[in-house]
DNA sequence: AACAACATTAGAGTATAGTCTATACTTGCA
DNA sequence: TGCAAGTATAGACTATACTCTAATGTTGTT
C-alpha cells in the first residue's frame, strides 16, 4: 500500500509517518518494476509497527526507546541475548512506572478524602 | 530560604525552579523589610509543590497537568466541586496509563516467551 | 577593600516530537 | 487532455520543557 492507505489504516499522518521513517522506526520500499515514479510501499509489519509506536509513545516511551524495542522485536541481525536484555529493561521499565502511578493515585486519593472532610 | 537552598533540599536545580516560578508552578516572596536586594524567599510548601511536581512528572504529566493540579491543591479559591473536578479528571487518567502499562508489559511478555522458543 | 559565591532578569540555545509549506513530479478519472 | 488528488524532498516552524549565558547587583568572609 502506498503511504495515504497507511495513514488512513492506522490513524497516523502522512507526515507523522515520514518523520518515523526519517527517524529510522519504519520503512517502505521501492518497487523496481515501477520506473515512471519513486513512491515507496508499505507492508503490514509497516502497520504493525506503527501500531506498537502508537502504544508505546501513550505510556510514555521515547522515540528512541521505541526504535530499540522495534529493534529487538523485527530485527534478525541482532542476538538472542540483546533482544532480552533490551527487553528486559523495558519490563523493568514499565513495572517502575506502573508502581509509581499507583504512589500517585494512593497520594491523590488521601488528598480527596482530605478536601472532601476539611471543606465540607 | 533562598533559592540555592531550595535546590539543594530538592535537587532540582535553580535554573529549572526559576521556569517553574515563570510557569506559575511555585512562587517565592520577597521580605518587605530587606530594602538592600530583592531576593526571593521560599518556604516548605514550596518544597512539597517541587516534589509534587516531580513525582507527576516521571508519571508522565505535563506542566500544565501540574498546574491544575497544584491549584487543586493548594487554592483556596477554588470550589470543592472544581478540586474534586480536577482531582477525578486525574485519577481517571492514571488508572488509564496503569491499564495501557498493564497492557503493553503483557505484550512484551508474550514476545519475549516468543523469542525464547522461536531462536533458541 | 577585595573577592568568591549567590541573586535577578532577559534572552538565547537545546532536545524531542512533531507539523506544515513549498516545489515539483505522477496518477487516475471526467 | 485537463486537473484534482496523491507522492517525494527539503526545509521552515511550533510546542514543550528545560538549560545556559550575559549582565548586573548583593552578601559574607578574609
Amino acid at each position: 500500500m502506498l503511504i495515504n492507505e497507511l495513514a488512513k489504516k492506522t490513524g497516523i499522518s502522512v507526515h507523522t509517518i515520514r518523520f518515523y521513517e526519517k527517524s529510522g522506526l519504519v520503512s517502505g520500499h521501492r518497487d523496481p518494476k515501477v520506473k515512471s515514479n519513486n513512491y515507496f510501499h508499505y507492508d503490514d509489519v509497516v502497520v504493525e509497527k506503527l501500531e506498537l509506536i502508537r502504544d508505546a509513545k501513550s505510556i510514555g516511551f521515547t522515540i528512541s526507546e521505541i526504535a530499540q524495542l522495534i529493534e529487538a522485536w523485527y530485527d534478525d541481525q541482532l542476538s538472542l541475548g540483546e533482544k532480552l536484555k533490551v527487553l528486559d529493561a523495558k519490563l523493568e521499565s514499565i513495572d517502575e512506572k506502573i508502581t509509581q502511578l499507583k504512589a500517585m493515585r494512593k497520594q491523590l486519593k488521601v488528598f480527596r478524602k482530605d478536601i472532601m472532610n476539611g471543606n465540607c
